[in-house]
DNA sequence: CAGTATATGCAAATGCATTCGCAATTGCAA
DNA sequence: TTGCAATTGCGAATGCATTTGCATATACTG
């Protein structure tokens, strides 16, 4: 039976109000500001139990940890703003168009990926 | 003093060659054609050699050890294809107009990636 | 051709994100 | 409130790409 813990509320909350994609670190930090003793290990298993219920998305960032984020957050269609300074991961709504004007002859294409560098609102400033 | 040695000229041989940016062990397998002896710790000593030499670019995959390409060849601005069946990374020539439309209100860019997924020529037949 | 510093192969070591084992803790049904 | 199974914290273990130590092999200068 699944029970119902601070840590657990903590890290849900943590994303849920995260507003942005989190990697486990961020999400420990977060959700520590609520529970000090929450450990790295549950977080895992936190997101682990997400996952497995379909409830967790997983944004991969070039050479770091994964981002994580509510499913129900991250179904529809957009992109991913990296920060070079803080090393946030920010979402973006919309798309571009002519992508497949790109492809190799005789290539397929299933699905594509766009991430923009730079530097996000809090770190221009 | 650096010395010119056949698993040297086979590893830099396979970058020149590839046609593509490959992993270190796609760069092992290619070498070992010619030096079949060829260790993993030599490529990625020699990788490092010629990247301290500013002679290599890394092309970094979601979630998949990085590819490497001589320099010279990666110098144009463009992007890749990944083949999810054949995990090969591919260049493709040219880019998309409209990116900065994406950008949150705010937020500076400063480069990007774009990342198409499919099959490539060889894996479509 | 000999001498030696550079390279190599191998296996062991690292660094890292992530997972596990286990004893102690804690929700929650009765 | 009680009892126990689900959870947790902790440290140790894993899996992985990458690096290193060292004895052996080799390129290259003289």
């Amino acid at each position: 039976m699944v029970r119902r813990t601070k840590q657990r509320t903590a890290i849900e909350t943590a994303l849920r109000e995260g507003g942005r994609p989190l990697s486990p670190d961020e999400i420990l930090t977060a959700a520590q500001a609520t529970v000090p003793s929450l450990n790295l290990a549950t977080v895992y298993r936190t997101l682990k139990r997400l996952a497995a219920a379909g409830m967790l998305t997983a944004i991969e960032v070039l050479g770091e940890a994964p981002r994580y984020r509510l499913a129900k957050e991250e179904m529809h269609h957009h992109h991913h703003f990296y920060c070079s300074s803080c090393q946030g991961v920010f979402c973006m709504e919309g798309c571009v168009e002519g992508l497949s004007k790109l492809l190799p002859q005789g290539f397929q294409m299933t699905g594509h990926d766009i991430f923009l560098y730079g530097l996000c609102l809090q770190c221009r400033k």
